[in-house]
DNA sequence: TGTAACTCCCCTCCG
DNA sequence: GGGAGTTACA
């Protein structure tokens, strides 16, 4: 293929432990002149692309890491790579493109598609869960899994702990059981962790150490339940992938699916997927992962940075390229995201450097308080718009989904349309909930929660009823037919007999998923006006929900979908929907990751905000919080405003004691005590009550137009 | 006995 | 705004 090999760390060359070393010293060795990749044949395609990125982009066969920090053009790598590949002859359904969401993948697959001028329709991408959905259709029988399982997002899987912990009377008031969410997040630990209960309870969850034995029998309850319901959680799919593999004969044959496998933000990845793709991979050696770990921020869903770190090691003879030269952003900024990772112990020593110029330094912003921040970003945005900077090319960044419930309130006054990404999705609403579980019981009946959900519309109708009508239907092997028999309030009558009626005749009829979506909202149109005091906005969810199903063909891979990767609501637009092409983004720091924006505003940079004061319980944390604000700098190109109000209205407290100020607040006492400590205990003055109008003033004086 | 109405409390990040 | 727990009512 003409590429230089620059490096191999297969068995017979040194061992350096950490692989982000060995980058840095291949780097090193391939510095200025000594690297001139020649790839005869090259097309004009690549011409744009640097020595590093030609290299990994031309990679042949052989698994390959690419260390990319932010702002690199990775996605544009990862895009020319799968062009490369299909221009190398391979069959785009051959190649499995992994992503951290279904947009990254068809973003990256359209470019691919642009660049090469091949359709890449064909190629497999999305995310590990939602290939796992598609694969285990397959291959799920070795796993007892039928291919009409369906899948529950978190709040149903915590809606079935809930149920069984009420079964088991876990409920009772004199011991405080944790809730059910709780209970679903110790689960979703354990098993993504694989640490044993006891321990992850220690660690993480200290005051639900009584628990244990209580938490254990649920969970057993729960896999079994699951199991004969044929219904999966997130964390099964990936469990499920992973165990379908541990076969050799289903092992082979899916590996064998693929030429070529390439990983999207590796560094955000657990241990399970990982050992997915070692399992994928055991034949055919053709990996591809690309990652950063300066922006690795979802610890939370047990991801773990060992996976970058050790790729070299569990796949003998990769090639490690770094991407440094940053596309993205002017100097200024790059400086501050350096800055920011500075004091950050283990980082890999990569700096970036900008290609673009400019001057412009970031603003550090202090307000007085909430009202002014949301006053401030407003107009700054406004200016922007005036200096030809589109409503799309600004974003506003935050910790917490409603970080940004002020902002969106001004925003409608104001009429500046806005579309918010991440915090609530158009999934949870109940409404979306309620039609959506009427759709799952067509497609598998067994599904008892789908059932509990729909029955407790009904007039009279409430747990007990709900829970014998369900053992009703299983002694009735879930024949959908034999619904009319089943005794049933009398107050609920005419309303299960549509119920009923609707059902069977869905059951019946072959109709496309919309026109089976329509009949269903006919069918509970009637239900919203009496269930909520705002059916209006809820029901053009519902038709929004209808012209979504046009799209597919089966109402199963419909139902997926819409778990797996839930589209943005559309009730957030401000201002005559559909009227504006141009909106503005609002984004959780997390769901801005992979994104850029000219102008990006991080708002509530405040202590208990970023860093949340829920991540502030170990070191660990702590520096994923550092990351985490460092991939929020780093998504601006020209404009960067960190904005931070000086002062929450909350009640007067007690200075100097922690724990009336925790009442009155929404800290932790643990945390609160930290924060005292940590400024010698004296005050809190970011905090405290509230400080006179002159020293406010003196203080805005002082930052206001700071530059970093 | 089971459902509806009422009150209090708490709000991470995501597939 | 919604979930969890409690009380009032049929």
């Amino acid at each position: 293929m003409g590429v230089v090999s620059i490096s191999a760390f297969g068995p017979g060359t040194s061992r350096v432990a950490d692989p982000r070393i060995q980058a840095q010293v291949v780097l090193y060795a391939v510095g200025g002149m000594l690297y001139t990749p020649t790839v005869p044949d090259t097309p004009d395609w690549l011409q744009g692309l640097n020595p590093q990125q030609l290299q990994a982009v031309t990679h042949g066969d052989g698994p390959l890491l690419i260390i990319a920090g932010a702002g690199t053009g990775k996605t544009n790598t990862l895009a020319h790579r799968v062009a490369w590949l299909i221009h190398e002859g391979v069959q785009p359904g051959r190649i499995l493109l992994l992503t951290f969401t279904r947009r990254a993948a068809q973003e990256m697959l359209n470019r691919a598609q642009a660049v090469c001028q091949a359709a890449t329709t064909k190629v497999w991408g999305g995310t590990f869960h939602s290939m796992a959905n598609r694969l285990l259709r397959t291959y799920g029988r070795v796993v007892g899994l039928q291919p009409e399982f369906t899948v529950m997002d978190e709040s149903d899987s915590a809606d079935m702990l809930g149920l069984i912990r009420a079964q088991m009377g876990l409920t009772s008031k004199e011991k405080r059981f944790p809730r059910k969410s709780t209970v679903r997040s110790i689960y979703s630990r354990v098993v993504n962790s694989r640490e044993p209960l006891e321990l992850v309870l220690k660690k993480e969850y200290p005051w639900c150490v009584e628990a244990e034995e209580g938490l254990r029998t649920i969970f057993n309850t729960y896999t079994k339940r699951k199991h004969a319901r044929q219904v999966l959680d997130y964390d099964d799919l990936l469990l499920f992938w992973n165990l379908a593999l541990e076969d050799a004969t289903v092992a082979e044959a899916m590996g064998a699916r693929f030429d070529h496998i390439l990983v999207d933000e590796y560094q955000d990845t657990n241990i399970i997927q990982a050992e997915i793709l070692q399992r994928l991979r055991q034949k055919n050696h053709n990996i591809t992962v690309v990652g950063d770990d300066a922006q690795s921020i979802y610890s939370f869903r047990a991801a773990t940075i060992k996976n970058i770190l050790e790729f070299p090691n569990q796949f003998p003879g990769t090639t490690v390229v770094t991407l440094e030269q940053n596309y993205r952003s002017i100097q200024p900024i790059l400086d501050v995201g350096n800055a920011v990772m500075k004091p950050a112990p283990h980082r890999y020593t990569k700096n970036l450097f900008a290609v673009r110029e400019g001057k412009q330094k970031p603003v550090l912003v202090t307000c007085r308080d909430e009202d002014e921040q949301v006053k401030v970003v407003c107009d700054q945005i406004l200016e922007h718009l005036e200096q030809g900077i589109k409503l799309q090319q600004q974003a506003v960044l935050f910790r917490a989904g409603h970080h940004s419930d002020q902002l969106e309130i001004e925003l409608a006054r104001r009429n500046i349309p806005f579309h918010k990404y991440g915090g609530l999705k158009f999934l949870e609403a109940a409404h979306v909930k309620d039609l959506l579980a009427l759709l799952r019981i067509l497609e598998n009946p067994r599904d008892d929660m789908s059932w509990f959900r729909v029955l407790e519309m009904l007039e009279g109708v409430g747990p007990k009823t709900a829970e014998r009508f369900v053992a009703d239907l299983e002694a009735r092997t879930y024949d959908l037919a034999v619904l009319g028999q089943i005794t049933m309030p009398a107050a609920a009558h005419d309303q299960f007999t549509a119920l009923a009626q609707t059902l069977n005749s869905l059951r019946q009829e072959e109709l496309p998923v919309a026109a089976q979506v329509e009949r269903l909202r006919r069918f509970y149109e009637p239900f919203l006006a009496t269930l909520y005091d705002n059916p209006k906005p809820r029901l053009r969810d519902l038709e929004q929900l209808e012209a979504v199903a046009q799209r597919y063909k089966s109402r199963s891979s419909f139902i997926s979908d819409l778990t797996l990767d839930p589209p943005d609501t559309t009730a957030d637009f401000a201002g005559p929907p559909f009227k504006d092409e141009d909106w503005l983004v609002l984004s959780t720091m997390h769901s801005a990751k992979g994104c850029e924006w000219k102008a990006v505003y991080v708002i509530h940079a405040a202590d208990g905000m970023i860093p949340s004061d829920m991540a502030t319980d170990d070191d660990d944390s702590i520096e994923e919080e550092r990351r985490l604000f460092y991939v929020a700098v780093t998504r601006a190109k020209d404009w960067l405003y960190v904005v931070f109000p000086l002062r929450y209205y909350y009640k007067r407290y007690p200075l100097g004691d922690a724990h009336a100020y925790a009442q009155l607040t929404r800290f932790a006492p643990a945390n609160v005590q930290r924060l005292m400590d940590a400024r010698g205990g004296t005050s809190l003055e970011t905090h405290a009550g509230p400080p006179t109008d002159e020293e406010i003033r003196a203080k805005i004086a002082r930052y206001w137009d700071r530059r970093f």
